[in-house]
DNA sequence: GTCTGTGAAAGGATTCACAGCT
DNA sequence: AGCTGTGAATCCTTTCACAGAC
């Protein structure tokens, strides 16, 4: 990239890669966790260990933030939280709404996850009139009528879409038009939105099935098994769709590719391995500030 | 690749790329949907367009498969439905356990995409002995100490994850010495795992903050806008680091990163294929690959 | 003429390996 | 001596663009 001359690059370059912004919640989280156990510094390999990644990936990641290490000694633990916070916008209070409150919409809102660390859920909606004004996680239930004002009455612009498939484009054009511009979407459909709008996708059965095709692979390890299938045919079966399909479906919990930190490849051991780096109790949630 | 010269490559080719794996069940899903509608055949350009990608990155992604298409028509529906669910191995019925019945767990368990598609919810586990016995998604939930004999019993190979971060690795391990071979992880901590072992995150937080990273770029369009955190310092504060840390965080939710289908359905073609398929107004977050 | 299948080019992301600071 | 920061090499993914099948 830049001539690498002055080795204080300019703290922040004009576009940090995809891959490391994903990964910069990572190293957040695990720096939280030393830094309650006051930690003062940590060394790339040590906190690669911890987020479960390479050292030298991390180091890369980090270089495109500024040189925020010391040479010889690693990186101060306090200080890189507050640069890793700063860069991915949580210095500041982002409020956000939840559409849809089912058994997974009521999941969220109880998550003590939105509630710390920049997030707060300003609102949580729903279509069913019988669960307006309900309390779910300490927060009563508006109706869907009230959408657009609570969004532009709040400043929200970061959107949770919980409710069924059906629903889901409907709530985000709504969303949308009254000024959402980020929507994180557990509805298991495919979102069109103009440009300049984000969306995130979860989806919970598109991970099974790609946990199943490897789950496959390792069973028939050198010998293919082809179980019969009920109504499956090897033919299209020129007669109508529906009958044995039932519905698709799915709730939602994707992202994107991804393999897990670890697994499949074989070498990745070195970093996950390498360390044991969660306690033994579970490796500390996660601290962060209020 | 091969030579190209047969033109029905080996039906599966011996590796898939993980990118491509990621997607298929993006098509899975949106032929089934063109299934139950009894539409027979479909080009690239259309089910591209309901997937969600680009038509080039559909027919390269199809390609791993084998050919399944018929050239100057598209694709059967019925016939690649087929194929990719026997690629995903969804031809066969994988049972699987969920681990932790909180207000997560329980979603999960009544979320109807367990049921369909291959996966049966064939245990719900929970570490609280009054949860024992009560039955949640139509299942009695069992106690944690009869994991093992569950695994077991039932074949199962693979489980879920949705206890608080602090338990996960304690879980994890227990599946594992079990049999479990697949997990996904709703835990938000970092799961080591031996080798041939398979894990997926999902993590709602870090979906989060991967949109407020996007979020803050927007707001600050020229112009970065840097207000004063509360607490904040820029240098690292030598003092304690609890203090304002708080609790940090997280229901987990997340995967991999692909950032969104991104704009239109319609045209993905042409935004995509056109060249930059970001916005004009800026960088625009986008489309991340896996 | 239409639309698939796929080499080849382009673009990213990851890993290597070492120069350079402490 | 120890550890970061980063060019260079490698590997993976996406996009282009067109030959070839229908």
């Amino acid at each position: 990239m830049a001539t690498g001359r002055t080795h204080r690059p300019a703290t922040r370059s004009r576009g940090i890669p995809e891959a490391t912004v994903a990964r910069l919640p990572l190293y957040l989280r695990a720096l939280t966790a030393l830094s309650e156990r006051s930690v003062p510094t940590v060394s790339s390999e040590e906190l690669a260990a911890a987020a479960g990644v390479n050292s030298a990936k991390l180091r890369k990641d980090f270089s495109y933030l500024g040189s925020y290490g010391t040479r010889g000694v690693g990186y101060d633990v306090e200080y890189l939280v507050y640069q890793i916070s700063r860069e991915l916008g949580l210095t500041q209070d982002w409020p956000v709404v939840i559409v849809g409150i089912g058994n997974l919409g009521a999941a969220l809102a109880n998550y003590g996850g939105f509630a710390s660390r920049g997030f707060r859920v300003a609102a949580l909606i729903d279509a069913d009139p019988a669960m307006a004004g309900k309390p779910v996680a300490g927060i009563a239930v508006q109706h869907t009528d009230e959408l657009e004002s609570i969004i532009t009455g709040n400043g929200v612009s970061i959107g949770v879409i919980a409710t069924p498939a059906g629903a889901a484009q409907q709530v985000c054009d709504r969303l949308v038009a009254a000024g959402v511009t980020s929507i994180l979407n557990f509805a298991p459909t495919v979102l069109s939105v103009p440009e300049g709008v984000d969306v995130r996708k979860v989806d919970l059965s598109i991970e099974l099935q790609i946990l199943a095709f490897h789950e496959q692979r390792k069973a028939g390890e050198g010998e293919r098994v082809a179980l019969p299938i009920e109504g499956g045919d090897l033919e299209p079966s020129p007669g109508g769709s529906r009958g044995t399909e039932g519905e698709r479906v799915a709730l939602p919990i994707e992202g994107g590719a991804q393999a897990g930190p670890m697994a499949r490849a074989g070498q990745d051991t070195g970093a996950a391995a390498g360390g044991r780096q969660q306690g033994p109790d579970g490796d500390v949630p996660a601290v962060m500030p209020a």
